[in-house]
DNA sequence: ACAATTATTTAGACTAATCTAAATTTTTAT
DNA sequence: ATAAAAATTTAGATTAGTCTAAATAATTGT
């Protein structure tokens, strides 16, 4: 059994592992709003328990046992959300923090008996995937709105930032998950993309680092 | 905000306080399953709060914020078990645990949602009343079947002990929440009660002390 | 009433997680 | 190649919650 704290760490080191095979104690001391020294002394304890490779001045990478335990916490995490979303009612900016919580609810019977009550869901609120109980994943194609070309579109299916103000942002625009958008226009000065959402008349103009956080399925 | 400790402290007194006024060190100690030197500590450290008052060898009260955060707890621990029960559909000697987490978690307006996705139930799955998100509780008058007289009978609404051990036992003798009781006799050497349940032929048998924690109201 | 027992508190220590400041290693730039 | 900068680790301290052992207070029994 972890504790609330390790099961924080190795779900940051697995997010993290998505976009660098090994991550930092500098990256890891970002992500958990806390400082390198703390982060080092972990790091150790995580590797005396084995459920991380830890190479000292050089990163970490999970072992199966650390990376099972991280996808639990991830499933766990979205499967909450789902819930808070589907059956309470929330909206999609409001839920991450309570998940935060949630997430670290020990039981596994009851996170199997949530997943069936709603049915199995494959992704949450954001269009991020749900591992099934066996940690299973399924794998998104999914791609940058900043990739298409100008005429390309395609359906919003998921996010790469889950601030609140981003997605109040995103809903304000109606830049929504199942809603399809068309490129119009790419600006040359600045990367900026116009586009319209669901065949509307409406041009809307989004920045490239927008673009870049919303993932269009084709 | 307290912690998770801080929380089950004064959960604790507000439950052995509805026994005696005042709380002891030694009550807490076995109820906390913890050394009753941990006890004054952390009851010094309440008492610094302002949520109970705390006198030295005398024992320990609830302040009016103290109680209000316990109720908070109990409130948070009682709908959680109903939605295990009645949306997951968890027996209910396999909810106490998983609730005991799930009351930590610290958003209000989860619960209020939560209490608002179940029609706001008034009474958990053992039959304890849930209190409103005022605090306000329903006062029950139920009393224990150790107290009926031979031939008197009533409704089983509660139970006084929650151990998984003891709701199976009830399970397996039918003596579920809602079902109609009535004492045929007590035996007067061990005052063990015989009684019938939902009018049937068959007289079960029940030992004083199990007498004493299924409640019935008239 | 007072000795013995029981309950409670105090003293001092431990673990987990964190911090600051200093030391060390690695990387970068010339 | 090596000095400066950046990243990381080590050392030592802090806080929350817990413990054991010792000291003190309250209660009980004769």
């Amino acid at each position: 059994m972890q504790t609330f704290t390790e099961e924080n760490y190795l779900k940051t080191i697995y997010k993290l592992s998505a976009e660098d095979a090994s991550v930092t104690t500098n990256q890891l001391a970002a992500t958990l709003q806390t400082k390198a020294a703390s982060v080092t002394d972990m790091l150790k304890k995580l590797a005396e328990k084995k459920l991380i490779d830890y190479v000292p001045y050089y990163g970490v990478t999970l072992t199966e046992i650390g990376k099972k335990i991280a996808v639990d916490v991830v499933r766990k995490h979205r499967l909450w959300e789902y819930f808070l979303v589907e059956k309470l009612k929330f909206k999609w900016d409001e839920v991450h923090e309570m998940a935060e919580e949630l997430e670290h609810i020990s039981s596994v019977v009851l996170v199997d008996r949530l997943d069936q009550f709603m049915g199995y869901p494959a992704y949450d609120p954001h269009g991020d995937p749900i591992p099934d109980k066996h940690g299973r994943i399924k794998q998104q194609e999914f791609k940058p709105i900043s990739q298409l070309n100008v005429a390309e579109g395609g359906v919003i299916s998921g996010v790469r930032e889950h601030s609140p103000a981003f997605l109040q942002y995103l809903e304000k625009l109606n830049l929504m998950l199942g809603n399809q958008v068309k490129v119009i226009e790419i600006l040359a000065y600045d990367q900026s993309v116009v586009l319209t959402v669901n065949q509307s008349e409406n041009r809307i103009s989004i920045s490239k680092e927008a673009a870049k956080n919303i993932l269009v399925s084709a």
